[in-house]
Order: structure tokens, then C-alpha cells, then sequence
DNA sequence: TTGTAAGCGTTATCAT
DNA sequence: ATGATAACGCTTACAA
């Protein structure tokens, strides 16, 4: 029981902890908003008392006003995929010590876009909306996301025509692969590596599209002939199979570069447990990610890293600049890619 | 341009709907709420308009005044812990599909509640939490969460004492590991194994005990002696290292029960390319959990397997019945567990 | 520095 | 079946 006799049951109001605290409920507001003026002494009073009625401002009420939910949608196809789920995982820490929650939303995993899903995640008042899927335009996002602003995940590159003279359109991430892929194919021309084949991800994804097209650009300007492509989704089950596909039916290899650590999981036991080849010794691997499991002994896998905490710390710096400036032009942010060497190239 | 002469810049309200369609803001709402009563020819003309406007009811206006955010609060330690991120995964599709979205929040992974995190999550209101939090009792929760309800996983146990007369006090899921543990047993008694060592998970979540406690009981009633323990910490590198230390400090073993997947994963590996042991014929491994990978050829590991599926309808179950039902009694489900056999034993 | 009043977009209540 | 009105809990003018 409290002082007025009623137990503490729901949840405490502001109107309750300013009663107790003999104030008016806009100075309970302005004591959990630091940047109002309120006496020193005042606050903290307030702070105590809110705690004691163990008192947190309500999201929705504040959202209403502020038009700020604080929540931040993120849409993935699938979170078992483990770099994705890496990436939420720190994305979710990041975002929390900002004050912000990741309001997770599933789409299906064939790299197209719902709309009624847009629509269902619209409702929710997302303050900005990170798309794991990787064909979606920002256009498409932006249709949806009134207050959201959607960040896109570019990958530049040097053939391609950059955006008009305004500069891009929409907030991204721009990730440069060169770096790790040069020098992967710089240490598989090293080793005299004949036949190169590229084993694709989901074949219309943006980000498998940009991993094979500067797989060729790197691959040409060292002089060089262009990969063999195997078709992959990056999953194991299809690399695995696909292998199997490649030696037994096809030409054979003396090195596949997996769009992804995953597929490159299922090459290598392919090639290992079915084919009775050796890696690297026969043939060489390398992926792409790194994710945990690429230094497991099973695999040890050679692979291009991206940063991850340095790419969700873009993620999140972004997000942030855009609500403090919502007005702001295009923002970019730059992450670079290389080489991890382990003992699957060698 | 709309009929005011004004872009569509921002959201549409249910205000600019009614207004469109000739009706009232009340009539909107009622075209978004089932079970009211509308003249369906009204409704659809209003749903139509919406489409139209692009107008979908906001959740946190909604929220205000229904107590009901829709927004499931799930605590993790660790979304990239692959038996975690699959259960996200299917619980996020079936939340979904029921109208509520996951908010998802992260702790540090010691396994300790952080009231902090409690207080934080409790700002966003959700309509029910699962923690996934393994030593954290629902006591605990209950006192930061009003409106949800907080829903305990169980490990039931013959020997433990069970609840008071008036059954349990909070919404569980009981999940029954005698089954898949008592199959386990059995098949490495059939294969005649005598040293049979339990790698631990984290010493002291409540899983880990439970696990332990089970092998303890089935192992006594099949008249072996109790296991040797090691201690782990569910973690690949942990397992990895331990295994090592068994074998080449300590006495080694004919058999490693894992306390989960990725561990056993390690174990293996520690076995295969670190002691040179082969496994099934020197070393049988057993693990808990049945995660994707657990087929992959590397490992093609036996294991105690959750039905994750069956597993998240539960939890689905016991969220919408309590929801529905605030004032009912404390509600439970039951899971069962069995072995998948694979090639780790044999 | 502080309090009063208005309003955020919805649903519930009570009329009609 | 439908519409007016009052909440919901908070923040942001504006006034003191």
C-alpha cells in the first residue's frame, strides 16, 4: 500500500509522482527531459520519488507529442543467417545505450519486398528503418516511412556511373569491397591459382551482383581471365551441393571464392567429406564476411571481413545525425573491407 | 497534390480519411476495428480512401488509449547464439502474423538480470515479455512489468519438489527433457560406453543445472554411475579448450555429453584436429538442441533436439491467452524433447 | 524557474 | 448504424 492507501498496482502516472512530490506534473515531465531548466534540487527529488514508485515515462504518450517512437525497424529475412544476426545483435546493443529499441520484423527470404509488410511495420512509427533485404530500393522504403528515414547499403563501384551532380538521393552506407577482394585474388595469383570460380549468392541481390562484378574487375586488372560462375543462394545445403555438381558433372576448380563464410562452409566439407579433395592443398576457398565460426577448426576459413562494429557504429551515427537534422541533405558514411588469412588458401 | 491542395507530405490521419470520405473520424476507426459495428459498404469505401491516403491507424495513439501496444518485449543475452536467433526468428514470423511485433532488447550475457535494462524495457510498454534471460525468476520481472505478463520456461523434475497446492504462480512452459536425455543414454549404453563425461553450459542458468540434474537421474535409474562434469560455458572456444584439457591432463573419456550444439561443435573439433581422436570410434559426442548446422558434414552430430517450431506456438499460445484472459489462472504448456541420431555416435 | 492550458491521434462511452 | 465528446499520459507553448 502507498500513502493514499491504494496498492501500487498498473503502472505509476506522472500525475502521481508529482502529487507525492508536491509539484505539478510538467515538472515530473521536465525532470526526465535533461535539457529543460528545473531546479537541481528539485529533479532529483523527482527522480527519487519516480523511482520509488518505480515510475518510467510512458513511450506512447511521449511518441504522440514528440513524434518520436524511438523504436527503430529493422527488416531482415532471416536472423538464424549468422551475419545478419551478428549484426542485430550489435545493432541492438548500440541502439539501446542511445535510447533507442530494435523493433524486429521478418520478411519473406526471397529478396523481394512486401508491401503489406511496409504497411503493418508503418503502423508502428518506426523513427528510422534499417532494410536487410538487398534489393529494395530507398524509393520503394520511402513510399511507406513518413517520418522513418531509410538508410540504403551502396556498393560503389569504379565502372559504374555515380548519382547526378546533387549527390545520392537517400542516407546510405557505402561499402568499398575492393580492398579485401583485391587482395584475395593478389594471394590466390600468389599461390598460381589457375581456375578461379565465383560461387554467387542469391543471384539478384545486390549485394551478391556487386561481390561478382568487382570479383571481375580485380580479377581483370591483375590480367587475369573472369571467373567461372556456379549458381548459390548463400546457403550451405545449395554450396554443398553445388560443389558436388561443379566436380562431378563440370570442370573442377582450383579455387572458389563463396559469396558468403556460410556457402564457403558447405564447399569446403563438399570437397572435403564427398569429393575427397584436400583445402587448400587441392583446391583453395575463400569467403566472404567472416563471421564467428570462419576461425573454427573445422573450417578456418581465408575470407573478406567487414568491420562489423565499425559498420554498425556508421549504422547508427547516421540515424542519429539524420533525427537531429531531418531536414539535412543526403548523409554517407564509408566502410572498407579486407583480408583475413587462415588456412584455406595456402 | 490532394483535394486541399496540399502534398501528401507526413502522415494521413484518421481526420483527412473521414474527411475525404464524407464521414466521421469515429466511422475510420471502426473501419480498422473488426468487431464494430459498420455498414459494410461504408467500411469499404473508408478502407479504399485509406489505401488511397496511405493511412494506417497509428500504434502509439492507439496504444494511449487501448493500454495495448502490441510490441512483445524478448530479452537476449545473445541474438547471435544460433539456438537464440532461430527461436527470434520463428517467434518474430508468428508475432507477425498475430498482429504484434517484436521489440527485441539485449543483456549482458553473465546470465544476470540488469534492472536497468527492466526499467528501460518497461518504457516502451510491451504487452508481454519473454526472457530468454535463463536465471532470472518471474518475481524479478513481474515487479518492472505491469500491463505484461512475463512467461517462464520450466524443467520440470521428478525429484523437485513441485509447486504449492494452488499450482504454479506464473505463466510457464514446462519442457520435458527426459525423453530426448533418455534416449541419449540409452543408445551410448547400447554401444557399450563406460566413461561418460557432461561438458557444462553456463554453470549456474537454470538450463545448465537442469540438463545436468536430468543425465544424473536417467543415468542412476539405468544403473550407470554418475557422469564426470566438466565446466563450459555453452560456448564454442570454451568447449574447444576444455576437451583439450580432458584429454591430455585429465583422464579423457568414451563419451562427451554437450550441453548444447555449438559446444559440441567444439568438442569434436578439439577431438578430430587437436588430439587426433576420431569420433564415433574413439569418442562418442553427444549435444542438445539440434540447431541448422548440426547436420552439416563436419560435424553430422547427434543430438537431443527442442521442436523450436512446436516450441514458439506455445509461447504464442500462452501470450494471446493471457492477453485475452488477464485475470486467469496461471497458464502452462508442455514440450517434449527426443534424440535425432547422426553420426557422432556409432 | 515554474505552472496553466492546449493538443498529439486514437478508441470508448454515450447518445441518437 | 452512426456521430459528438471525453479520455489516454505526456510534452510544448505561453504566461507568470
Amino acid at each position: 500500500m502507498d500513502k493514499d492507501g491504494q496498492m501500487a498496482r498498473g503502472r505509476a502516472t506522472a500525475e502521481m509522482v508529482a502529487r507525492q512530490a508536491n509539484v505539478s506534473r510538467v515538472a515530473v515531465s521536465r525532470a526526465f527531459n535533461s535539457h529543460t531548466s528545473l531546479k537541481p534540487e528539485k529533479r532529483e527529488l523527482i527522480l527519487r520519488i519516480a523511482q520509488e514508485l518505480n515510475y518510467t515515462p510512458d513511450r506512447a504518450a511521449r511518441a504522440l507529442v514528440s513524434g518520436r517512437t524511438h523504436l527503430i525497424g529493422v527488416i531482415v529475412p532471416d536472423v538464424c543467417s549468422y551475419w545478419e544476426s551478428q549484426e542485430i545483435d550489435a545493432l541492438t546493443t548500440a541502439l539501446q545505450n542511445e535510447g533507442f529499441a530494435t523493433l524486429l520484423f521478418k520478411t519473406r527470404s526471397d529478396f523481394s519486398m512486401d508491401e503489406k509488410l511496409l504497411a503493418y511495420m508503418r503502423g508502428f512509427n518506426p523513427d528510422s528503418v534499417i532494410a536487410f533485404m538487398e534489393n529494395v530500393r530507398p524509393s520503394t522504403l520511402v513510399r511507406f516511412l513518413d517520418r522513418a528515414v531509410p538508410i540504403y547499403v551502396h556498393y560503389p563501384h569504379p565502372d559504374a556511373e555515380d548519382d547526378g551532380e546533387d549527390g545520392p538521393l537517400y542516407d546510405r552506407l557505402n561499402v568499398l569491397q575492393h580492398g579485401g577482394i583485391d587482395q584475395a585474388v593478389a594471394l590466390l595469383q600468389g599461390y598460381n591459382t589457375r581456375r578461379i570460380v565465383y560461387l554467387s549468392g542469391a543471384v539478384k541481390s545486390r549485394s551478391n551482383v556487386a561481390r561478382e562484378k568487382m570479383l571481375r574487375t580485380v580479377m581483370a586488372a591483375r590480367g587475369l581471365p573472369p571467373p567461372r560462375v556456379v549458381i548459390g543462394d548463400y546457403s550451405y545445403d545449395t554450396a554443398y551441393a553445388a560443389t558436388i555438381d561443379l566436380f562431378r558433372v563440370g570442370d573442377g576448380a582450383d579455387a572458389i571464392f563463396a559469396s558468403n563464410d556460410v556457402s564457403a562452409f558447405g564447399v569446403i566439407d563438399a570437397l572435403r567429406h564427398e569429393l575427397g579433395l584436400r583445402v587448400p592443398e587441392d583446391v583453395k576457398v575463400v569467403g566472404f564476411d567472416d563471421i564467428a565460426q570462419s576461425h573454427w577448426k573445422s573450417y578456418d576459413l581465408t575470407t573478406v571481413k567487414f568491420d562489423l562494429s565499425e559498420r554498425v557504429r556508421a549504422l547508427v551515427r547516421l540515424i542519429l545525425r539524420r533525427l537531429n537534422e531531418p531536414d539535412a541533405p543526403a548523409l554517407q558514411e564509408t566502410l572498407h573491407t579486407s583480408l583475413v588469412v587462415r588456412g584455406t588458401v595456402g
